[in-house]
DNA sequence: ATGAAAGCGCTAACAC
DNA sequence: GTGTTAGCGCTTTCAT
């Protein structure tokens, strides 16, 4: 049995297509009988419309891309759950992409969203010249950008405040007598590990604390990254009170190192995290770390990219900071 | 700029779009330099096609549908990459939907799915009546039920071997000498929670060791449903010294629970959960738990799906059954 | 090996 | 308030 298509809901109600397709759409005044019969015969046929011959005639999908780096880390499916909350309502649906950072991969999906005439993208991690980027703009798709403002004006951002947040829980541990904190980091220019650790010394010298190099690292964004962290530091007999991780996931595997070392916490070492993932809540002691926002900043995106593709809002792209808070647990 | 059309590339290499069709698609014999005029003429414009007019015409979009409850949810995400991994080398896209259980959502997304014209959709879910289901495998829409049968032949299903599985978990505190072993579930006729309770059973019997109702609850799948379990164990006096948790977050609860009335894990209570969030091996003491193989799953149903759209298998409905395999980690 | 033309199902001028 | 018709961009008979 085939689909019905807006034909047969035509003769079946005895009215023009054009009428049963204003009936859907309201775009024209159509009168109550021939409303009442449309609806009727769109009931019994179970009509439901085909969107590919819609989207083919109106240049509208209903259909926005999300670009991840990977749906697996705990951050992005936050995400990706505050679009989709943020345009179901306006039938819009949410095709979701995890490219592992990978430029091909990036790229080959960002073409093929654009074969399939989706009205927008957002783009959770950027390694495309911005040259093609700004070509999808011309074919008038809308972009918004997640994180990351791209360095360029090609749609509306929305980001973190890094810097500000880390000096806050940097003075958090600070107002608590700790002085030889230590900053766990992530790789120099990938991802936010620059601005994170900018707060932290601007934390550090507003209190007169000087910045010791010895205290900071730079080994990545993973568990595994956190735990070698300190335990070089442990081996090369630095000595801190507290430790500064520029995201949970190394936060965690910083506590791993402290238990194996038999550092307890926050008792000998306090620590504080970044993103506040679920785990956060769950490893022992519970982390101390800045909420991310992941759920809004999903719906900001979400929100901002229907009202560009309406027209909702036009004009100079919106650079929207969502401030992190601080929550304190265990940890610190 | 407007995106070029085949007919700009039929005219830009001086033939027929025919022509231009046949040597995208291969689906004919088209000469070597009719090829190669298309080729570049095609990379000179830009040409990438449109996706709606080429689903309009073939009735094939490269497009599934995944309804889960909560992307929110660790295993889903997991589920959904592996979904994505499987599909993508064929070019097909995955929209995905959280429907929180809800039927009303669950229905919409599907009829909005059908109207779109998707290939298959994988149903994590289902309080779908079967009637309006069949009626979606009538419209060619193939379907593969994911942690489920729906109790009835709709199409393939890949689930997990609940009861084998915690059965076996089971055996392993047993085995380490634990006789005591209390079993904390979820809602009956909800989930995959009997179906533990009776692996549960299964191997306490065929240890020979006696079941007793006073060990068994059933408080649900969340963290706190965990830890309210032991804190009614505990205040009720009941002695034990292990626990089969229904899943990992009810793990997890347990653990909360056991650490605030000062009992130690493994010392005092041995502790089993199942699913291996992420999060098991994050929180300490790490938990022994059962691999629910989410990745896998994800792929399984992404490649059962396309091959019965491509018609590579046909006949009966396939039921994959995938085996968990116990970690073994700190908590038992 | 190639082209002309029909048609997938819909919306939107345009005419009444 | 309603209908006729062209056409969105593609694939695929059918004819050569």
């Amino acid at each position: 049995m085939r689909q019905p298509r807006i034909e047969d809901v035509a003769r079946a109600a005895g009215v023009s297509t054009t009428t049963v397709s204003h009936t859907l759409t309201g775009k024209r005044p159509v009168s109550a009988t021939a409303q009442a019969r449309v609806r009727t015969a769109i009931d019994e046929l179970g009509y439901s419309g085909n969107a590919l011959a819609r989207g083919l005639r109106t240049q509208r999908t209903l259909t926005i891309a999300l670009v991840v780096p990977d749906i697996t880390n705990p951050f992005y499916p936050v995400v990706a759950r505050g679009v989709q909350d943020a345009v179901t309502e306006a039938g819009y649906q949410v095709v979701v992409c995890s490219t592992d950072g990978d430029p091909g991969r990036e790229a080959a999906f960002v073409r093929d969203m654009v074969a399939r005439s989706v009205d927008g993208i957002i783009l959770g991690l950027l390694h495309m010249p911005s040259a093609v980027l700004g070509s999808l703009v011309d074919r008038d798709l809308r972009i918004v950008l997640l994180g990351h403002h791209a360095g360029h004006q090609l749609g509306d951002s929305v980001t973190s405040d890094n810097r500000v947040s880390v000096a806050e829980a940097t003075r958090h541990l600070i107002a608590a007598g700790r002085t030889r904190i230590a900053f766990v980091g992530g790789e120099h220019e990938a991802g936010p590990g620059d601005e994170r650790q900018a707060g932290y010394e601007d934390a550090l010298l507003g209190a007169g604390i000087p910045l010791d190099p010895a205290l900071v690292s730079t080994t990545g964004y993973m568990r595994v990254s956190g735990s070698s962290a300190i335990s070089q530091l442990l081996a090369d007999g630095v000595v801190f009170d507290a430790v500064v991780a520029v995201n949970d996931l190394a936060a965690i595997g910083v506590l791993d190192a402290l238990r194996a070392a038999g550092r307890t916490v926050p008792g000998d070492v306090a620590v504080v995290g970044f993103d506040d993932i679920d785990a956060a809540s769950l490893v022992h002691p519970s982390l101390t770390t800045i909420d991310n926002r992941a759920y809004e900043k999903g719906t900001l995106c979400g929100r901002l990219l229907i009202q560009r593709i309406s027209g909702e809002i036009t004009g100079d792209f919106r650079r929207i900071v969502v401030p992190g808070t601080l929550v304190l647990r265990e940890s610190a």
